[in-house]
DNA sequence: TATAAAAGTTAGGTATACCTAACAAATACA
DNA sequence: TGTATTTGTTAGGTATACCTAACTTTTATA
């Protein structure tokens, strides 16, 4: 049985692992950013993940999950996704207020619950933010999509997901009418500063940044 | 902020009040037992809670619930029951499944989501066992219920809560199709050991025992 | 390649929530 | 009413998960 904090730190590598699949181990700051505790902090804890067999892990060497580990952090992250996706589509919550309350929600201790939620939910590919949910068995739905930073002048796509969640990104998304499955058309793209003029659905053109278009998930 | 101890030192204690109206104040160890821990970790406890001005303790003397620690403690049941009911009505679990599970999502810190939760679950007054789901303001619904015990001979009753949520009673229940709502005619009373012959909605006459008959709540 | 900066570790300390063992107070009853 | 039993407290100890401060290793760069 993983306390609380023991499964955060693998939900933690496993999303770290997610941002650089290429290159998917993560350093001790890096950890304790991410979780918001010290590094020394930290480096206790790995230690303990390790005599676990959670993470390979040797003093000053970076970190990776084992099978096990990964494993485990999976289920977290499918325990966090589907309980985003029941808090939006069936309690009403918005986009930006589902993290939080998910954040608790995934310790729940019952395979049967997950399960049985997961039912509830008509077994549901994709969260609130567009992020693919494991399912129970560990697979993970893949998904096809570019940034929308990618997308070059003329082209028309289709919001699939959410790279940055940060409440300010996704209330900034809602006061534009964008959400998983707005059409979204580049008109232009500015060389200058990477910004670009893009029509959503049938609305006027707007300028966006750069930083927006590499915050956005589009499939061509 | 309390902790997840602290919450379910005052759900105890709000519940062992219930247990006897009249005499709502608990003992160290009553407390102790109830909460599956040593007399002197609950004492260790008790003193926390009075600096936080949740209990009215004095060292050798009884535990009862201040008017803040009886609100907080309200709270955290209006949560256990809401979810009780959220699991049986939407997830399908069981009547002897819903309570474990409910403690760990009792302690699940979001107003919202506990309101949104009652509007989705229609306001119901009353939990899977029958217990009453106290109000967003703390009202907790009134029920006239009589043990089934007290039921004389040749009298109709309808089940409305069980007063022992035990698994092994719970599914006992269940082999008899005895549940909320369930109609029940005392056919006849045993005085030699308090059992008694009831007829359940229209099935053959069986014979219950007399602890069986102190362990569901009715309605005459 | 020497050294400064960054990254990571160790040692020692805190609070929480638990424990056991020994003790003290309250109560029950002979 | 004295004493045995029950009830409750205290003191001292454990594990978890956090911290700071001092230190070491790695790395980046002048």
């Amino acid at each position: 049985m993983l306390s609380y904090t023991e499964e955060n730190y693998l939900k933690a590598l496993l999303m770290l692992s997610f941002q650089n699949e290429e290159r998917p181990e993560a350093g001790t700051n890096e950890m304790a950013a991410y979780l918001g505790v010290k590094p020394a902090t930290a480096t206790d804890m790995l230690k303990k993940l390790k005599e676990k067999e959670l993470v390979t892990y040797q003093k000053y060497g970076k970190i990776l999950l084992t099978e096990l580990g990964r494993k485990k952090g999976i289920i977290i992250l499918r325990k966090h996704r589907l309980w985003e996706t029941f808090l939006y589509e069936k309690l009403d919550f918005s986009w930006d207020e589902v993290h939080e309350v998910a954040e608790q929600l995934e310790h729940i201790q019952s395979a049967k619950l997950v399960d049985k939620l997961e039912e509830f939910l008509n077994f549901p590919e994709f969260d609130p933010h567009g992020d693919p949910i494991p399912k129970a068995n560990g697979d993970i739905p893949a998904i096809d999509k570019v940034l929308l930073a990618e997308v070059k002048t003329g082209e028309s796509c289709k919001v699939v997901a959410v790279k940055d969640t940060s409440a300010l990104f996704l209330q900034y998304l809602e006061k534009l009418k964008v959400t998983i499955g707005t059409k979204i058309k580049v008109l232009e793209v500015i060389d200058f500063d990477g910004s670009l003029s893009i029509q959503i659905e049938k609305e006027e053109a707007r300028s966006v940044s750069m930083k927006f278009a590499e915050s956005l998930f589009v499939k061509r």
